[in-house]
DNA sequence: CTCGATGTGCAACCGAAGGTAGCAGTTTTT
DNA sequence: AAAAACTGCTACCTTCGGTTGCACATCGAG
């Protein structure tokens, strides 16, 4: 149910830093690791780490130029990422509705024990 | 720009293990942590620390019964978490219409090579 | 061409986090 | 009272995020 294949791309995201290189790989077209180390808290190596994890994810793609590596984002897989996170979030919503439609049930049918939890 | 407070939701969330936990929870209204090992593929005592986890980030609540503990989802703190990941998909969207608008540009017109740094 | 500067990659190392197993404490059940 | 069921805590292992240091490649100036 929530093992799908996207997992792979959700913990490529999870983690904080990476989604924050990510965000600048987004924002700024094609850059190279130096670029982007410079402009986050953590060293060039630790960058270099994040983007690997990144390309191996397939959210990212590679270019070499002359003495420097350019990295940019794939639409497509970055895309396919997005509509994860979309999913996800419009599933819990759906099941917090659901839970309120019941709390407020039981709440309405106090025939037991009348309690105020929350 | 991508270090927002709710920073410490998303790094609850963004694990695959815990969100998995966290969706059982969603999914079943109030529940001990025994029951949800019994349905994730990992031991009690992991589910135990997620829980942690969960519950230091707010996103959960628990109520001791007897001898057991039951947690349930807290509807506000999700709501919060679900708006995060929406929020951020919708960024990410909104950035890849840009590039693609400017990849396609960039291929009409191929008379600049101007970059921007920051 | 040579030398320094810049950008990258690799390896070793450290601390935190995810995961497991084992044992002790408590409540339920018989 | 004793066994069963849940939970919590500790110790331990492995992986991951992060840093440091060093070697290699490329660019630019002399």
């Amino acid at each position: 149910m929530t093992a799908t294949p996207d997992d792979e791309l959700w913990s490529a995201i999870g983690d904080p830093s990476r989604c924050q290189v990510l965000d600048l790989l987004v924002s700024h077209g094609e850059v190279s690791a130096s670029w982007l180390a410079e402009r986050v808290p953590f060293s060039r190596q630790a960058v270099s780490k994040h983007l690997a994890v990144l390309e191996r994810s397939g959210l990212i793609g590679r270019r070499k130029q002359g003495r420097e590596v350019l990295y940019q984002v794939q639409p497509g897989r970055l895309d396919q990422a997005t509509r994860a996170m979309t999913g996800r979030a419009a599933l819990w919503d759906q099941r917090l509705a659901v839970i309120k439609r019941l709390a407020e049930a039981t709440h309405a049918a106090t025939k037991e024990n009348s309690r105020n939890d929350e």
